[in-house]
RNA sequence: GGUUCCUUGGCCGAGUGGCUAGGCACCGGUCUGCAAAACCGUCUACGGCGGUUCGAAUCCGCCAGGAACCUCCA
């Protein structure tokens, strides 16, 4: 397969060309999230960013299992020992069974997905679906003498599998500074050290999310479920390993710890992080309590919002930002977002009715590899965003008739424009197909039409109640040189 | 304190040694019965101070400011 896709891999922190384990098929893991509260604007990131990678992967002709897992048990609330589990606890607060509280979210997380159109991964496991695997993974790291039993506990034990690989290669972290500076942390753990971590945890009696096991009845430790379903679903090796780059630590780097462990080898060839959105240069985080949620965004609905933002402005504003670096909310940047989008989204609707001439005064001819090009350079869409805003220019120029283009070129512009915006980007383009909507345009034309009789026989009076009576019912009337157009 | 990273024009945001990304706003123009919208054009920035180089936003050093991770977090 012909294709200079470079990916920036986390591990050796730079940008390598993406090669397959098993070409054509491509296995990609991303963590997704933990369903006990409603999605906010953090976690549409990783979703876009890696439906974007999801999207190009099968553009260019891999076959993709994209595995995007749901955590339902096994996050602490604290501390790593004393904690309780986060959707334990939630169910407790509400009065609800634990499962009832995970539906009930991540019934609103997969709405909130459909809105900002990323696509379904192909895989989507449940942590609570997969205790037998974690309990089995769990008893091969037992096996392998990296992990120990402590009063029904088992924890992995850092030091030792550090002493024959290296425990902090993803995060760039040293072992030995880490013990140093949480020393004084220890005391009456069970753990021999603060940086071993838990595989499984037993359960305090007011814990209601248990299951049996070997070592007692409790629940698995937070990085497990990643590397057992990971594995389950993708085998001991794989391709690409996605998430939020706050989880490179300790998560991620607990996760390769356990899989090379288990397996004996490294599991995962590229491992991909999307950097984070600030609020006032800050991290929007659930435990920092700055965080507006993705309904809020769509309904307008938080006292940050100055207006609501649709969807699509969302996801267009998430990929005018490079997926690596921090994207900064604030209603002026979304506004532009929003504005730039209606514009590109006319352009291409303009673009459909061109008419094409014998030959082209605008040229298109580079702007299919110009965007590839972006694409293959680490996912690069605001550049891709770029081009395709240059070559709206060209469109504009068409249309109104101060530049050509042939219907050779046409098709081509058209093949990149539903190519890149509609299959690669993801962004819906005006839809309404259903027979009403049809009729209802056609009623707004027929309106119209009257409305430019009425102006060529200079019956202002009929023409400007036409046009005010529709603007009072949300319509924006635009006249144009030649006739009208319109939207809600 | 340790590790990693960032600082670009009014705002957002690309860019890794030479070839002024792009968007939004502003301003100018075109179109128009009026208006709105649309369209076109303009706006040459790179935290500070040094250094390397024929040449630096881009490499190196120092300083200033900010962030992430080190506890759950997308």
């Amino acid at each position: 397969m012909e294709h200079k896709l470079h990916i920036y891999n986390t591990l050796h922190r730079k940008k390598e060309q993406f090669v397959p384990l098993h070409s054509p098929n491509v296995g990609m893991y991303v963590c997704g999230p933990t369903v006990y509260g409603d999605a906010h604007l953090g976690h549409a990131r990783p979703a876009i960013t890696f439906d974007i990678l999801f999207r190009y992967l099968m553009h260019l002709g891999y076959k993709v299992r994209y595995v995007r897992n749901i955590t339902d048990v096994g996050h602490l609330e604290n501390d790593a020992d004393e904690g309780e589990d986060k959707v334990a606890k939630k169910a407790r607060l509400e009065q609800l069974e634990p499962m009832e509280v995970v539906q009930y979210y991540l019934n609103r997380y997969h709405r909130a997905m459909d809105e900002l159109n990323v696509l379904s991964p192909s895989i989507e496991p449940h942590a609570s679906g997969h205790i037998i695997e974690q309990i089995e993974f769990v008893q091969k790291i037992l096996d392998s003498g990296y992990a120990y039993e402590s009063e029904g506990s088992v924890y992995f034990d850092v030091e030792k599998y550090n002493k024959d690989h290296r425990y902090g290669i993803l995060s760039g972290r040293n072992i030995d500074d880490m013990l140093e500076t949480t020393r004084e942390l220890d005391g009456q753990s069970e753990k021999r050290r603060s940086v071993d971590f838990a595989l499984w945890k037993k359960a305090s009696p007011e814990h209601i999310m248990r299951w049996n096991s070997p070592w007692s009845v409790g629940f698995p430790g937070w990085h497990l479920e990643c590397s057992a379903m990971g594995t389950k679903y993708l085998g001991e090796e794989f391709d690409i390993h996605g998430g939020g780059m706050d989880l490179i630590f300790p998560h991620h780097e607990c996760e390769i710890a356990q899989s090379c462990a288990a397996l004996k080898k490294d599991t995962v060839k590229y491992w991909m992080h999307n950097n984070m959105i600030t609020v006032n240069g800050q991290k929007m985080g659930k435990s920092l309590g700055n965080f507006i949620t993705l309904d809020e965004f769509f309904t307008g609905s938080h006292p940050m919002l100055a207006q609501a933002y649709s969807p699509m402005t969302i996801r267009f504003f998430i990929l005018q930002a490079h997926y690596r670096s921090t994207v900064d909310f604030s209603n002026e940047a979304l506004q532009a977002s929003q504005k730039g989008l209606e514009r590109m989204l006319e352009g291409y609707a303009r673009l459909q009715k061109l008419t094409p001439s014998d030959k082209s005064t605008v040229d298109v001819s580079g702007l299919r590899a110009k965007c590839e090009e972006a694409m293959c350079d680490d996912l690069n869409t605001p550049i891709v965003i770029s081009h395709l805003f240059e070559a709206l220019k060209a469109i504009n120029l068409v249309h109104d008739g101060k530049e050509t283009i042939s219907a050779e070129d046409l098709n081509e512009l058209k093949s990149v424009f539903d190519l890149f915006i509609k299959d690669i980007l993801g962004l819906k383009t005006v839809n309404d197909n259903s027979a009403g909507a049809d009729a209802y345009k056609k009623a707004i034309d027929l309106l119209l039409d009257i409305r430019l009789e009425a102006k060529k026989n200079k019956d202002w009076a009929t023409s400007d109640k036409i046009r005010n009576e529709l603007t009072a019912l949300g319509f924006e009337i635009k006249d144009t040189k030649d006739g009208f157009e319109w939207k809600l």
